[in-house]
DNA sequence: AACCAATTGTAAACCTCTTAGCATTTGAGA
DNA sequence: TCTCAAATGCTAAGAGGTTTACAATTGGTT
C-alpha cells in the first residue's frame, strides 16, 4: 500500500538555470556554445575534473551521480532536454563533484567559463538566477537525504518515477532499465523489482522490457503535492 | 572493523559564508545585526517560514534538519560558532527548507534581508562568495546522500563524529547525547549504540554520559582524507 | 543524602534489504 | 528465422536495521 505524501516536482534542478535566463542572455550563451554528441553510457564529465565549462542538454538525458570506490554507481538525478549541469564547477576552486553519464544518445551545448562569466557581469539578473538554481539544488538534495532516511522503498520508487516523467498528463512511458532505476533510487535491483511489483499490483504502473509505464493513479498524486516541498 | 576512506572536513558548510566575507563587509553585517539568544531545544526557524533573514552563530550550536510528518527528526548538520544558516531563504521565492533548533544555549546575530542585499550590490565579491557557499552545500548534501547509500553505519557514525569536532588535535570531547547523534546519522538509537560499541572496542572513542570522547586513532584519519572529497 | 528524570546498555522479535544464483523473457542483429 | 546478449522474475540465505521493552547508570535537584 502506498501512503499519500509529498512529491518532488522535477527530477533535479540544475535544471532551471538556462531556461530561467532572460531570452537574450540565453540566446547569446547557447549560440556561442560548441555542440557535442555523446553515445549512451559515455562519461561526459568525471568527478575530480578541473574543467569549468557547463553543459546544456539539447536532447537525450544525462545521469548525474557518483561512482563509489568499489565501482557502484549512485545516481542523484536524471536530467533531460532543456536542463543543464556543471554550473557549480564554474564557481572555481572545486573540481567536479559528480560524474555525468549519457543515459542515451545525447546532444549537449558546451558553455565555457568565460561566456558564463561575462554573462554574469553583463547582467546582474544572471547571478541571482544562478543563486536561485543552486538553492533549489540544495533543497532537492535535502529531500533526497530525507527520503532515504524516512521513506519506504516503494515510496521512493514512486517519487523517482514521478520525477522521470515531467509534466505530461494521462499515461507516460519511461525508457529505463530496472538497474538504472535501482541506481537512481539507491537500492538493489531485487528490491526495486519487488517495489515495482507492488506498484504494479496496485495499478500504478506497468512493467515492460526496458521501460515502465506510469499510469494515471500515480500521476494524479503529483497534482496534489505541496509545491513548497 | 572500520574501512579507511574519505572524510568530510566540516559538519556542514552554510558555514563558511560570513567567515569568508571580506573583513569590512563582515563587520558591517554583524554590527547592524540584532543579537538574540535561544535556549536549548528552542526552534529558531521552521520549515515553511517566509522570513528572509539569516543567522550568524556567535556561540553555541544549531541543529539543521527536518521534522518529518510523523514527528521524527532528521538532522542534516550541526553548525557551530562562526557558521551561519538561512542564506538560501534570502534568495526569495522559497520558504525555509529546513528547521533549525538550538542544540544548546545559543547566541545568534540576525542579519536582515536588506542588509545582505545591500552587501551584495555594494561589493561584487559577496555574490561570488555566496555562490561558492551554496555550491559547497550542494556538494556536502551529495556526500550525505552517498554516505547513506554506500557506507556502513559504523563508517557514517565515524564521519559524523569527525564532523563534530572541528580542527582540534589529540583528543576531543563532544557534548552530545546518543539520541542526537542517532538523529544526525539517520539511524535508531539502538543501532547507534552498537556502532559506538564497535568504535569503542577498536579504540577510536570512549562513551560517556552525554558526551563522547574522540580519540587520536579516529582523529588522525581526518588528516589523511583527500580535500577534494 | 535521597530522589528522579534523563541517558545509556541490552535483548528479542520482526522486517527489509542485499547478495548470489539461476531460469525466463525480450528484442535486435546476423 | 535463429541467435544471443540484455533485461527481467524469482528464490533462498544472510546481514543489519527497527521497534519494543526493560534494567542499569548518571548527574543534577531537593
Amino acid at each position: 500500500m502506498v501512503e499519500s505524501g509529498h512529491f518532488s516536482r522535477s527530477t533535479f534542478a540544475a535544471a532551471g538555470f538556462v531556461t530561467a535566463l532572460p531570452e537574450d542572455v540565453r540566446r547569446r550563451l547557447l549560440n556561442h556554445g560548441l555542440v557535442r554528441q555523446f553515445a549512451k553510457g559515455e562519461l561526459i564529465q568525471q568527478r575530480g575534473d578541473a574543467g569549468k565549462e557547463f553543459w546544456h542538454i539539447r536532447s537525450g538525458n544525462v545521469q548525474i551521480g557518483r561512482y563509489s570506490f568499489d565501482g557502484k554507481l549512485s545516481i542523484f538525478a536524471v536530467l533531460g532536454p532543456g536542463e543543464s549541469f556543471g554550473e557549480q564547477a564554474f564557481l572555481g576552486e572545486f573540481p567536479r563533484m559528480v560524474d555525468a553519464i549519457a543515459g542515451n544518445e545525447v546532444t549537449l551545448v558546451r558553455i565555457g567559463e568565460k561566456e558564463l562569466q561575462s554573462a554574469i557581469t553583463s547582467d546582474p539578473r544572471v547571478a541571482r538566477i544562478l543563486l536561485k538554481t543552486m538553492a533549489n539544488m540544495v533543497q532537492q538534495a535535502f529531500d533526497l537525504v530525507n527520503a532515504g532516511r524516512n521513506l519506504s522503498t516503494v515510496e521512493r520508487v514512486a517519487r523517482a518515477l514521478l520525477g522521470l516523467c515531467e509534466g505530461e498528463g494521462q499515461t507516460v512511458s519511461i525508457s529505463i532499465t530496472q538497474q538504472e532505476l535501482a541506481d537512481l533510487v539507491g537500492v538493489s535491483r531485487v528490491s526495486l523489482g519487488k517495489a515495482l511489483g507492488k506498484l504494479e499490483q496496485s495499478g500504478n504502473i506497468e512493467r515492460n522490457y526496458g521501460k515502465i509505464v506510469v499510469l494515471d493513479p500515480l500521476l494524479s498524486r503529483r497534482r496534489h503535492h505541496s509545491v513548497t516541498l
